[in-house]
DNA sequence: TAATAAAGTTAGACTAATCTAACAAATTTA
DNA sequence: TAAATTTGTTAGATTAGTCTAACTTTATTA
């Protein structure tokens, strides 16, 4: 059996090779990831691979097998399945989703996440705008544009978010921005990137940092 | 914070002293419960003792603090609510949402509970027929008839088991058991109580163990 | 390319939750 | 009421998941 702790390991390697685009992570990386130190995660990753979850020699890049990659697809499946059902049915807002959702991706029954994929009439996407993968697994890679990309004076269309932390959410709906807002990019220093944006006519300053977490169209 | 098994713990012992109608639970009593041995559960009551949330003294028997009682109640508010969501909204059979309750009992979001409170619109009784604690925590503890207290030749009505594991739960199930189904009395031996009854028009024989574990009106 | 920095590993320790085996207290009963 | 039985406790061990501190390997850069 796989424990509660295993399938964020692995959901988390399955997360950052997702946004690098790249299969290879490393120790650290994943360890600051899941807010352990890098000793803690080469224990679990030494375990992990007895388990046959993930593949790496010593000092060299860790990579998930088939087996890790379903099982860390089944989770985020279930995550994102969640979040859709707190948002939908339950009137939680969007930044307040996955806290809870980061909980009860962990429930071990494969006929409740088949039965709320029904009842919530087979969504495709999360509160977030991001694709929830299919009961085979199938998570469609999309290119996704974020805010840093879109030059000064063009209009654009926010779709989802990198950063799901509560943090940034929160600061997000501050800014006065929702999914599906359409924003205006007015200008942008050189030095820094900071950009001027305007939403629902309303006029912020955003960091680089802000700009890179937001996807849009 | 309150871990997930302390919850277990609690939850046990505030049912045992429901279903015995008598606040003192032994050692013993509870580890049988819980499926551990005597001294697992002699450990965690002495840590649940430091924390306020149980009384005893060495070789006595336990009782729930103020505090330790509200959290127990807390845990089968959610474990009821979630059961009523899983039969009422996922289309669950009545012996299906036990297990799975088992887990979702255990998220921690009070916002969560209260949601589905109201989207289950605020219901008093789970899919058992057990009673739902309101938010503040009130359970109203009522009489109960088991299908051991109708004599020979009456007719009732079922409307809860006691038993909540799925084992028996199945067993009720095979029976042609269902909840509001009326029972007719047919006959029972004085030498081991085993009972002929009659259910739809069905006859089945039940022992005194399955008997005692039928609630009936 | 040699020194420095970054990344990864190992050893040893801690806590929570469990176990077995041995022991002590309380209760039942002959 | 003394012996037998039941109930409860203690001591010592185990596993999962975490830590710190010291070490090794790999990568970067002056």
């Amino acid at each position: 059996m796989i424990s509660f702790t295993e399938e964020n390991y692995l959901k988390a390697l399955l997360r950052i090779s997702f946004d690098s685009g790249n299969d290879e992570v490393g120790t650290n990386e994943l360890a600051m990831n899941l807010g352990v130190k890098p000793a803690t995660a080469n224990d679990m990753l030494k375990r992990l691979r007895d388990k046959s979850l993930v593949d790496f020699e010593k000092y060299k890049k860790i990579t998930l097998t088939r087996e890790g990659k379903n099982i860390a697809t089944e989770v985020i499946r279930k995550h994102r399945l969640w979040e859709t059902f707190l948002y939908e049915k339950l009137e939680f807002s969007w930044d307040e989703v996955h806290d809870v959702a980061e909980q009860l991706e962990h429930i071990q029954s494969s006929k409740l996440i088949d039965k709320l994929d029904k009842f919530l009439d087979y969504p495709v996407f999360d509160p977030h705008g991001d694709p929830i993968p299919s009961k085979g697994g199938e998570l469609t890679r999309q290119f996704r544009k974020t805010l840093l990309d879109i030059p000064v004076g063009q209009l654009c269309k926010m779709v989802s978010v990198k950063d799901n932390s509560s943090a940034f959410l929160q600061y997000v709906v501050k800014v006065g921005l929702g999914i599906n807002n359409e924003i205006h990019v007015q200008s942008r220093q050189e030095y820094d990137a900071l950009m001027v944006i305007v939403v629902n006519g309303v006029e912020s300053s955003v960091s680089e940092k802000f700009a890179e977490n937001i996807y849009v169209v």
